[in-house]
DNA sequence: TCAGCTAATGCAACAGTGTAGCGTTTAATG
DNA sequence: CATTAAACGCTACACTGTTGCATTAGCTGA
């Protein structure tokens, strides 16, 4: 019995996908697994170097991509046109997301499951659905002092 | 009475906003009006190419951030990172669009109105909602020998 | 009609995000 | 340990969008 059967780490959840676990790889997907909302490129490789791992532009763009490739990651195009990535938690990733205007965060709403199929025009099939609300999250709606 | 209290043409439209009315102007407004899709600034780049209207990279840029910011535009982000703009029929522009995701078109899904502003969690303040639903379009549903 | 003001233009150069090519490194395997 | 190719890391590039600035040309008022 080999950990590979119980991926719950990143390496194992690599490896179980055929991918050689390798230090940037492994790297990415904690971050991305640590975080609770979907991280830009920009912001995964800052999370990088805070935690000393050296790495390429490059290759980050190449690991996030095949992270998505194996269905392990997810992306999405914010409102400022940069691909957001985070790790697919529900099934099928079919819940909304919020966009907080002031701080520009990106939140999962897992609680918003897509009920409009139904209003679908006829000759319009559906593959999937994004829902980007866009508001001020609990943490910019709170009052404070400075901004 | 002139004919800027009643503002339907693209160069009344400009004139009422205050609003130099241009050669390029005019013509992006009109491309915009004619248009039942979202464009991207190449698309209407290349609609004034074939109008036979000269223009400037720069300047369509700048007159298309200049249409939204007067309110007679609507910038979306679609999902290949593209700005697109289409022209502010709806009054607020509250409703879906539908991303087409073998031809790449943009269309505007005036039927879906979103009704899940009452799921919102709790501390989340909603300003607006952008639903884009991604799928096949009635085009591309239909059989079609070529591809 | 014409001069004056400045919004708008057009050119060049730049910035940010994402890709392609390609030689080198290194993780996995026997 | 030798082998092999996946992954790396570097350079260079493509695309979308922006900034600076001198020039042009709408609008206004005399």
């Amino acid at each position: 019995m080999t950990a590979l059967s119980d991926p719950h780490t990143s390496s194992d959840m690599i490896a179980a996908h055929g991918g050689r676990v390798t230090r940037t790889r492994v790297a990415v997907l904690d971050v991305l697994l640590a975080s609770q909302q979907p991280l830009s490129h920009d912001e995964i490789g800052e999370a990088l170097r805070k935690e000393g791992v050296p790495h390429d532009r490059v290759t980050l763009y190449r690991n996030l991509e095949w992270l998505v490739e194996q269905g392990i990651a997810h992306r999405m195009a914010g409102d400022d046109r940069v691909w957001r990535f985070s790790v697919v938690t529900t099934s099928e990733h079919e819940h909304a997301h919020f966009h907080c205007d002031r701080c520009g965060q990106l939140f999962c709403l897992d609680a918003l499951t897509p009920a409009f199929a139904i209003a679908l025009p006829n000759g319009y099939s559906m593959n999937r659905a994004e829902l980007i609300v866009h508001g001020a999250c609990p943490g910019c709606s709170a009052p404070k002092s400075g901004t």
